[in-house]
DNA sequence: AAGAGGATCAACCGCGACAGC
DNA sequence: AGCTGTCGCGGTTGATCCTCT
């Protein structure tokens, strides 16, 4: 269910992800974190843009990322942030812990299609159930076909689609492994990758031995150790709890 | 059994935000 | 203030899987 694998004209390669490269990414990113997306595939010795690594790791191999049916409370959460923030998938993320923003995104188009196939007039309550939250003065024709769903007039039979899958102790956890770095990097973001030039995201690929990593580059642990640094932020899980008593110990 | 069409989901693309110079 | 580099987000694409006829 991927794209085959190709290269394109800078020689980087494209489309689905081979165990090796996987493999590679997630040890160098165990071992040294990610501090700069755009010059991580060249320490890594991998032959994708920065970009490409940066999504697959967010989605596929970070620590923590939960894969799988969702369970109905998982989706009534969602239903709910939906309505909250619309679709900024990525704050609703910060708040399902283990599902990336594109997967609940994923997730949301798919059951979109099923119900607006099921209910062809739902897009109508879109325009009268408008997301509390919604910044953007320009609305697109899917956000509005997507907020049809979000309403308190959403009938439960949708959940009746929904498969559920009960969480396994592997895939999710609280782990503070599963961390985003992100401020992280851009404070410590130093001066030897000033070499690289070109397009930031489909730089071509050049292999850099690995001593040219600095010594004070941030190390995975020290990221961990870093109180501000973990994934989820704590404070941000009350809905997540009301909605999911029974995953309240896995949080705490 | 086989073909068609729908569903799924990993990955790509473009753009905007933000920080540093 | 404007430019450049970096990053993340949201929308879209496309290959494969699944289900129905």
């Amino acid at each position: 269910m991927v794209r085959a694998p190709f290269y394109d004209k800078s020689g980087l390669k494209k489309g689905a992800w081979s165990p090796e490269e996987d493999d590679t990414l997630r040890v160098y990113i165990e071992e040294h974190g990610h501090v700069n997306w755009r010059s991580l595939p060249k320490f890594a010795g991998i032959s994708r843009c920065g970009k490409s690594c940066r999504l697959r790791w967010t989605n596929y191999l970070r620590p923590g990322v939960k894969r799988g049916n969702y369970t109905q409370q998982e989706d009534d959460l969602i239903l709910k942030l939906h309505e909250e923030f619309g679709n900024k998938w990525s704050m609703i993320a910060a708040k399902l812990p283990g599902r990336t923003d594109n997967e609940i995104k994923n997730h949301w188009n798919t059951r979109f299609k099923k119900r607006a196939k099921q209910n062809p007039t739902s897009s109508q309550l879109a325009k009268e159930q408008p997301c509390k939250h919604e910044s953007s003065p320009t609305v697109t024709s899917q956000n509005t076909e997507l907020g049809a769903q979000s309403g308190p007039k959403f009938d439960a039979s949708v959940h009746q689609i929904l498969e559920s899958s009960p969480l396994s102790p592997e895939t999710f956890s609280s782990d503070s492994s599963s961390l985003s770095s992100n401020q992280a990097s851009a404070s410590t973001t130093t001066s030897w990758f000033n070499e690289s030039s070109g397009d930031f995201w489909t730089e071509p690929f050049q292999l850099y031995v690995q001593s040219n990593y600095p010594d004070n580059y941030m190390r995975e642990e020290e990221v961990l150790s870093s109180p501000s640094l973990t994934f989820y932020d704590m404070g941000d899980l009350d809905l997540f709890n009301q909605v999911m008593p029974t995953w309240q110990e896995n949080i705490d």
